[in-house]
DNA sequence: TTTCCGGCTGATT
DNA sequence: GAATCAGCCGGAA
């Protein structure tokens, strides 16, 4: 487990509800503002028992449908786990609007950068 | 150690 | 806006 992907982690559990960061964001927040990818990197390997946590009252559950592209895009390549649609309909659960395409309204939804300043 | 590969980005067409 | 291009970077091989 690199320390990376722990900062990672740590910075998209701090996403507020009904927002959305892009991995951009994520990996500044982490301290490698160019690791955009690595940020995507680390999602993809999370496995379901990072993603649903459960069986505890603790949440332990990494809200990875919160982190989208600075286009403001869902960018998901497709995992078992995870994919677009499922995305979709975790944000609209947040009350995120969810446009044709997946889509998102960063404008409205995203989160602001002073945010993890 | 070196090479390769991406769930990205910002600048340029 | 949408498509293209070239850097950037931490891992896995």
């Amino acid at each position: 487990m690199s320390e990376f992907r722990e900062k990672v982690i740590e910075c998209i559990r701090s996403i507020p509800k009904g927002q959305v960061a892009s991995y951009g964001q994520i990996a500044a927040a982490c301290g490698h503002p160019r690791a955009a990818r690595q940020v995507g990197a680390v999602l993809k390997s999370l496995d379901i028992t990072e993603k649903w946590k459960k069986g505890k009252s603790r949440q332990r559950v990494v809200p990875w449908w919160r982190v989208i592209n600075s286009a403001g895009a869902i960018s998901i390549k497709g995992n078992w786990t995870a994919t677009k649609e499922l995305q979709a309909e975790l944000l609209r659960g947040e009350g995120i609007e969810v446009a044709e395409g997946y889509k998102i309204n960063m404008k409205k939804y995203r989160i602001t950068t002073s945010y993890y300043l």
